[in-house]
DNA sequence: CTCCCCTATCGACACGTGTCGACAACGGGT
DNA sequence: ACCCGTTGTCGACACGTGTCGATAGGGGAG
């Protein structure tokens, strides 16, 4: 392994002459940094990262904490992390991701003065977040998929959860629902008040009422086995309900495939619109899942941007930015029972 | 944050021997460590990780490179990683996530150099892969999920695919099915010769032959959509078949819901076995699939230990090891039709 | 008593980079 | 002829740790 010594002595320059000709930070003549450049490839010079970030260099890694331990992580949270990672690696970061509930954010600040870090991307954001108030009194960047209730002066990218709301109730209106359900994440009921379950939940009944749709919550953990549960505890107690918006990834594709087990007819007698189901589980019932589609990936990206223009020292435009999801028609929706 | 300096002026020691009560690399009389250790519990003090790089000291982190741009990680492939990396965690490692499809392994044996990476994590082991032999001459430690077809020397984690395929063949002899299909990996067919690919397919057919079963392979992308469009290419070209063995754990999702749209009926017309789907996939069909279920936590985690070993510099046990799946009999799997 | 070995501790240095202050060369304005 | 600002380069140092060699003290064997 060559170093900044090697690549002086060979362009015939001193070493601060090298550092300054990659870092820009003074002016270097055209021709010496030429000589520098080529004397980098030659050797296949590569800076040393633990050398630099002792002596101060702004760290290249992004760290994301993600919760869910052993039994993993959701599949739409890893359409957010791939986007996240890709976008870091094409500037150069890396994505060092961290399990763990609740991680040690000591170590985590550690990590960030000690110029491994240079911030953290946050999931899972609840309205009241400790790991948002800590990281930011340590002065550790961070940025939020997500956001909590007081968030002035945050970074984050979320959910537009007004519009996105909307256009999946709206799509079911039309069709002539007059009595809906949505499936809702059973933490909600936790002390524990995750900022997408309740900000979904507010929005459904306030657009509802509105618009005079009836509106029943059903609680369900986030897996195929309680979402057949789900259906079956809605049949029994709802059975006036014709259409449900599905908020929990794998529970919806458990509820679609339940309705073949208790005879529930798919869209005929039981219409289902999945929010923020990712590409790849979209095709994974029959019929279809009629969806609204958030673009995951692209707010992964735009998290880590935001990140990494603090980390930078770089203003963000818009560092505080909403997505709408997209309306995706497919098999599970159909026109309400009582309307043939 | 403090440093190894203000530890020592507070236990009134010297700063070597600070360093020496913490590694244990020379003996420190109990006293001295007490006072040692009171201080660094007193200030906080966590070593700066850079400065600990730089002087030598061994990375405390694994990087995982994981295939997949923008789409993603498969479902079975994110169990080997939490696996991975909750077994890190817990002995002080961390995981870094590298994405990409041929990443710059120059860039990786720098970082490793650099003593931010002690080592790396590598998956979808090819026959032939260039990775291994670069990073094994690059004298970076590595462990395999999966295994080349020269192994020699090697650390990894792999299934033992002659078991495992045996097991599920057996299930579907004992129910009397004579003829039957596995689905492939589309990508098989591709240069690139994956080993999990080849071996399954050698196996399967090995041992098909041995206990008079026909076999024929169909081929799928490993998502939902392609694998419905399998099922119709089966129907069609190989009406005769009862049984079905899938290897993709997306595409069999789809194959089961795609029945359902074709008018076959599951497992009454046709038996279906999934190999290595991620626990939260398997209630998402209905029927529920009937699998092989392998270990993948515990894969995940045996190959992260073989890695730190290598580290650590201490002999592994058991450096090369096989894991055999267990039948989980559920919903997919049913007497052959032609018994009946 | 001397010699030697072992334990416990200390001081010094190397690791490779970022950056600050200094300095030389140069040109333009008075 | 003199001064000053700009441009381009250099040398020196700090960052915090791991580890080597040295030293002091103590105990047992001869």
């Amino acid at each position: 392994m060559s170093t900044r010594a090697d690549v002086a002595k060979l362009a015939g320059v001193s070493e601060s002459t090298v550092s300054y000709a990659i870092s820009g930070v003074r002016s270097i003549k055209e021709e010496t940094r030429n000589k520098v450049f080529k004397a980098i490839k030659e050797l296949d010079y590569r800076p040393h990262f633990a050398a630099g970030a002792l002596a101060g260099a702004k760290a290249k890694a992004l760290a994301l904490l993600f919760p869910g331990g052993e039994q993993g992580i959701s599949p739409v949270a890893l359409e957010y992390i791939t986007g996240a990672a890709n976008c870091a690696r094409e500037q150069g970061f890396h994505l060092i991701l961290w399990p763990g509930e609740d991680t040690e954010l000591k170590e985590i600040q550690s990590f960030s003065k000690s110029g491994m870090i240079g911030g953290v991307l946050l999931m899972e954001i609840q309205l009241e977040d400790p790991r948002v108030n800590f990281l930011r009194n340590a002065g550790v960047p961070i940025a939020l998929i997500g956001r909590t209730a007081d968030n002035k002066g945050l970074n984050y990218v979320d959910r537009d959860f007004s519009a996105t709301t909307k256009k999946a109730i709206d799509h079911l209106a039309k069709l002539g629902h007059k009595k809906i359900a949505y499936i809702q994440n059973i933490r909600a009921k936790s002390k524990i008040s995750v900022g997408v379950d309740v900000r979904n939940a507010k929005e459904i009944k306030t657009y509802c009422k509105k618009i005079g749709l009836t509106v029943v919550e059903i609680l369900a953990k986030n897996d195929a086995e309680s979402g057949r549960n789900a259906l079956i505890e809605l049949r029994n107690n709802y059975p006036e309900v014709t259409a449900i918006i599905g908020l929990n990834d794998l529970a919806t594709i458990g509820f679609v495939s339940a309705a073949r087990e208790i005879g529930v007819e798919i869209p005929k007698d039981l219409s289902i619109i999945s929010i923020n189901t990712p590409d790849n589980q979209v095709h994974m019932t029959w019929p279809s899942l009629t969806t609204i589609k958030l673009p995951a990936h692209q707010m992964g990206r735009a998290a880590a941007e935001l990140l990494m223009n603090q980390i930078r020292g770089v203003e963000s435009k818009n560092p505080q930015q909403l997505f709408v999801g997209d309306l995706e028609v497919r098999g599970t929706t159909s026109k309400s029972p009582t309307k043939r």
